[in-house]
DNA sequence: ATAAATATGTTAATATATAAACATTTATGT
DNA sequence: ACATAAATGTTTATATATTAACATATTTAT
């Protein structure tokens, strides 16, 4: 049974997960899994893969279990992969060219319309046959293109330039690699990619027992 | 009071940011913060603030708040940051040298020993004044030196055996930005990077309001 | 010097998330 | 065809995380 309400940032994080071992069952031509068999392939605990899975539909059958590709489809299609999305990437740095380079990417079906940056270095230079633009041309550009996704590979400093410039133009999904917190309007979502707070929660881990033991 | 309890990874995740923005406090020359000013700031309440501080110590003062530099020195040796740590990237592509370009980790104390690939078109071409070297003398490499993290930049289906050499050599922590999840000892931690992920987050998010909207 | 304001650490209450239990349905095997 | 096993969706119980409340201590202002 569908229900309406909101759907919780825990769920909503383990969608994803759901869509990529569903997707590996797929290519090892498993057709059907039940929730204890895909609980320990994947290691939540059976009753909340039923639990996520019924947040959006009854997809199973009783005594049979989940049909592979059916649930690989109604995921895909609860994640939003069922269209294409348009986007740009600010920042041709290393961040901006990885991002840039991530094929995985198009096959989902996000479009890279166009990469910016302000350094003169980089601006003419080609990247998967995009030409680097001047950041000065963002505005403009997005008055132009229809973009859905603006992804910010920029020194922090100018993060919120930026973040701004897509604000202005209407932009509603902002994926970020800036080492900053954006500010934004509700109506905007922020997607953070924050690798030294992953990298220092690595080093922190590490470092646990000795925090704890050595007094 | 110090509590020896096992801490959450909700209170672990959110360490980081404190470090930041008390970095960033220090930078504006301010020496004393209350929860409640942080708390405006970083966007956590201040009772979850003053809770997640109290797990390590009692850093504050009653009357007076906290002091900035006090506070941001005890995160940083809760975090690990008193201590340096060696690293080396696995795969040389776009991920490997964005983050081995990375100059804020080295800031932070990650010094990185060495790069490997097993492209031959990588190997031997110099990214920071480190040299790529073929993947096959990795575990030889790992002899020789005390390498504290390993960091997987390879493809999904090298991953695991990236981890395994890793694990084989004794090393206890991995920063894994390989769309997989790694199989490992229960002693070695990982810490993973899945880019996809976060991009399937934000283009749900951007979806929902039609996910429920129009049925 | 005293009173009022501030702000902590800690305890209690609430809210959220996870796991277990269960009634019901379907599939499977004899 | 029938009994047993499998496995769902859902409800209930437990555990975890967050927020609010409060007693106590310090600072600031008069």
């Amino acid at each position: 049974m569908n229900k309406k309400t909101m759907i919780s940032m825990a769920v909503i994080r383990r969608l994803p997960k759901y869509h990529r071992y569903l997707g590996e069952l797929l290519n090892n031509d498993i057709t059907r899994i039940s929730s204890k068999e895909l609980s320990e392939r994947i290691g939540f605990t059976a009753s909340q893969i039923r639990q996520d899975l019924n947040c959006f539909g009854d997809f199973g059958q009783q005594g049979y279990g989940y049909n592979v590709r059916e649930l690989y489809d109604e995921i895909s299609k609860i994640l939003g992969l069922t269209r294409t999305y348009t986007t740009v990437i600010i920042g041709a740095g290393n961040i901006g060219q990885a991002v840039a380079n991530y094929s995985k990417f198009e096959k989902l079906g996000f479009e890279l319309k166009g990469i910016f940056d302000k350094n003169p270095k980089l601006i003419g230079i080609k990247i998967r046959d995009i030409e680097v633009k001047d950041v000065d041309d963002l505005s403009e550009f997005l008055e132009k293109n229809k973009i859905d996704i603006g992804i910010i590979c920029v020194p922090r400093t100018q993060a919120q330039g930026i973040a701004d410039i897509f604000v202005k133009k209407g932009i509603k999904a902002i994926w970020n690699f800036a080492p900053t917190d954006l500010n934004v309007p509700e109506d905007v979502i922020v997607e953070n990619v924050h690798l030294s707070e992953s990298l220092l929660t690595l080093s922190y881990r590490l470092n646990e027992a000795k925090l704890f033991g050595e007094e």
